[in-house]
DNA sequence: CAGGAAATAGTGATCGTTCACTATTTGCGG
DNA sequence: CCGCAAATAGTGAACGATCACTATTTCCTG
């Protein structure tokens, strides 16, 4: 379906001003508030809109007012679906009056930086969230004009929103599996550019310090199933950790397959969890242990930050807690040895 | 982190003039082309931008030029990943000198068709690229002032640019299990509103029609784990079929659950297929059959009818084919009776 | 009904860029 | 070194809205 409508100009404000025997101003008057106007010259104003089936041209209103209403939300590219969070974050947006362009940039760090300053600096946006990883002190870089960049991911210093690289649920799930016996873990990371990843793999870590644990290890990976896969299949027999603890469920379902195919149960022999509480996890067998997101409410409130720098306004955050353990048939009682 | 550049006003085109000693007009015309300029003008310029910092407004440019080189794409949310398509949509945008912004709408159809209406309305964008299913005849009611829209899902006449709907992969799955000696078959769809949905549909009464195959029935669903699931329970055993093509991976993991929790082995007992190779069934035992999409081939694709459209711009499309099953452990001979 | 404040409406400048012209400089043949 | 075309640069209007004022009308009070 392809439609071109009608190839005359826009109606503008003094055309609808003209039709309704008024002048522009009080035109614009009416476009903005439609207090402060007779009845009579509201009615003849709402006529001429209608008949003329005028829009304001907002351009040209950001020209004059220098005000866009406009933010922009970096993505990161396929490595999860990011929209559950734009739609946070865009419904945040529009609750304070702003509308939200989604960008996404392939590349690594330094890409998606340079498209960033490049969108910050053109007056196109009054701020940006990135929720793809982004390079520190990128503020100062920017062009004058009062752009605002709030990052919702840590930065190269670990600084940092927090909520998105919220790592507790991990903390939990390692408890109750020592509960359940187990003695012995593993971890495979995600890609580390990700705060989200750098805080599960230091929850891990900091776990098995803690409780003085055994640990087969942590594999630096991905987020990709083969990462699991292939990390599993990197442990010798004496290594193999009663407990698998993946960095997302792609990659726990890597690791389950993996184990399957060196002839171990799950959860008989070794129990695994993942993170994200994807669909297809929770009901292929095992049922995958999980981490379920309120990824809308994680949008919402990195949105929140960038939105109060900008306007001032706070808005209501998304009601806690963001992320708790869905407890499902891939963990189990550690097996007697 | 949160930043805020300083709150001077950036520099406009006439202070980088005055700073280089030429007319505002020559500074425009550095900006476009740089070409007819004296070389010493030119670096007298290049000198000015680079100390005062200066981007162009690109608002102030747009009321100018009535041109924004801005396209918008409209996605569904949450039912599945667009993040891929998006970004073989925008990459196609770019190459055309046109940037991209993604709206995503929740409610239904007319609620879509609605925003769209406004973001088409107020000259911000040059064309919008629906992904998500929109009214038909929506062309008519846009305002006057040439905003396009082209629609890649089917509009409710059935019409549609089809790629998006191309559902010959079920057909070459169906014809397969047929060779492995299936002959009752079950499809479970996905929500009709989606043409993907609807054309799967088709295909497979089509197909079941032509080779003279029984069927179990089709269920309609809404790509979700659970319609799978419990179109599965809604058999009866007399019913059940040997083969249940699913309407995407997530529909199979469902099916594939509950034919396990029915006694029943996949593909011992009933072999199961989705559609989009979600990575998490490639792992899972058993590996899930399933059609693998080129999805920034089809967001390339779709985008290229609106940069035409708009531009009369052609560009490269997508090499084909765009789809093609990837065979897997969940499907196999058919059981002997 | 005069007078003044409040409510309502109008006028012209302005935002930062490009467009359509006009003006100036440069280069070159004779 | 004149004259003229080509190359280069400058001037002012325009895009469509809002802002900061000023002007007019309405309403109320005494």
């Amino acid at each position: 379906m392809t439609e071109r409508s009608t190839e005359s100009r826009r109606p503008t404000i003094k055309e609808v001003a003209r039709l309704a025997g008024v002048s522009h101003q009080t035109v614009s008057r009416y476009l903005r508030s439609r207090n402060g106007l007779k009845p009579d010259t509201l009615s003849r104003i709402d006529a001429a809109v209608n008949e003329l089936n005028y829009r304001p041209n907002l351009v040209a209103r950001s020209m004059r007012t220098r005000r866009t209403g406009r933010l922009a939300v970096l993505l990161p590219t396929m490595l999860y679906n990011p929209a559950r969070m734009l739609h946070g974050a865009t419904e945040a947006a529009h609750e304070a009056g702003f509308s939200v362009e989604a960008v996404s940039v392939i590349g690594d760090t330094e890409a998606r930086t340079e498209r960033m300053l490049e969108i910050a600096g053109t007056g196109q946006v009054e701020g940006v969230l990135a929720l793809a990883p982004i390079s520190p002190g990128v503020g100062d870089q920017l062009p004058q004009g009062g752009t605002i960049v709030v990052a919702a991911d840590f930065d190269d210093q670990m600084r940092g929103i927090g909520e998105l690289a919220d790592a507790s649920p991990l903390v939990a799930v390692m408890e109750r599996l020592v509960e359940y016996g187990h003695r012995r873990f593993f971890h495979v990371a995600g890609n580390l550019q990700f705060a989200s990843a750098r805080a599960r793999k230091a929850a891990y870590l900091e776990t098995v310090e803690r409780l003085g644990l055994e640990s087969a290890g942590v594999v630096d990976g991905d987020w990709s199933g083969k990462s699991g896969y292939d990390a599993v299949h990197s442990l010798s027999d004496e290594q193999m950790p009663t407990a698998v603890v993946a960095a997302n469920d792609i990659v726990a379902s890597g690791a389950i397959r993996a184990l399957i195919e060196r002839g171990l149960d799950v959860p008989g022999d070794v129990s695994v969890t993942g993170w994200d509480n994807n669909e297809a996890c929770q009901y292929l067998p095992p049922g995958l242990t999980s981490v379920e997101l309120n990824l809308e409410g994680l949008g919402r409130n990195a949105m929140l930050s960038l939105v109060k720098a900008i306007s001032g306004r706070e808005l209501e955050p998304a009601p806690r807690p963001l992320q708790h353990v869905v407890w499902r048939e891939s963990t189990g009682p550690a097996p007697r040895r």
